[in-house]
DNA sequence: ACCAAGGTACGAAAGATTTCGTACCTCAGT
DNA sequence: ACTGAGGTACGAAATCTTTCGTACCTTGGT
């Protein structure tokens, strides 16, 4: 029961295009600004984040985070976790989780 | 012969999907790479980034980028300038430009 | 006044992405 | 061994993007 990890990309090969496709999307970000806002980087649930859509268009999403090597999964046959890959995105692109959360509310300063 | 400056959003209003969503088009990052690059800012011919797409479909891809609030466009009639939006970008993204120079060459750097 | 160069508007084709229905798999608990 | 919860595979529909053809506009130079 230790969990399969699912293959993504070797640190070194993370694409800013990849990463910016994945990104695009509303869904996808919203997971990412949770898991960029958590500064344990503990192991997720899948189903942990509110996400209004199917899980088969959840699976997409995942699949699609971690194809871009934003996360791992870890496959424990009946559910899933995932993790965020801080260390590697860091390394390669610093600086880009903290923009995730440069998206809140109280930026209307007057100029 | 002043150049009309075609409408984008506000500073204030920049938003990261719309953002995130015009960099993850190839052609698009290339221009921004390119303006990112280019520490003096000035203004730039459309016609000089080298892209191998038609005129039409350049219009429609710099649009995209006045949309999302990352350039400037001055309309002189039957040419058109181009300027980054670097202050407004890093106010609110601070740091976001920088990434977009991250994807040089000689990122392989042993572990 | 004409023309050529640079650009836009509109519309259509091609390609990608997002979404979900149906069917199936895996494990935990009974 | 059965069931239920969580997840995947595959395929199809809907939607969005990218791309370009055709037609037209604007300015500078002839």
């Amino acid at each position: 029961m230790a969990g399969k990890h699912l293959v993504g990309p070797e640190a070194d090969a993370l694409d800013l295009g990849a990463v910016l496709r994945a990104l695009a999307d509303e869904h996808r970000r919203a997971v990412m600004t949770e898991l960029a806002a958590d500064r344990s980087d503990s192991e997720r649930g899948c189903n942990s984040f509110d996400l209004p859509i199917s899980k088969q268009t959840q699976t997409h999403h995942f699949r699609a985070l971690r194809e871009a090597g934003l996360i791992d999964e870890i496959d424990y046959g009946n559910r899933k976790g995932i993790r965020l890959r801080r260390a590697d995105i860091e390394r390669k692109f610093p600086g880009l989780l903290a923009l995730l959360g440069a998206e809140s509310p109280g930026d209307t300063a007057p100029r």
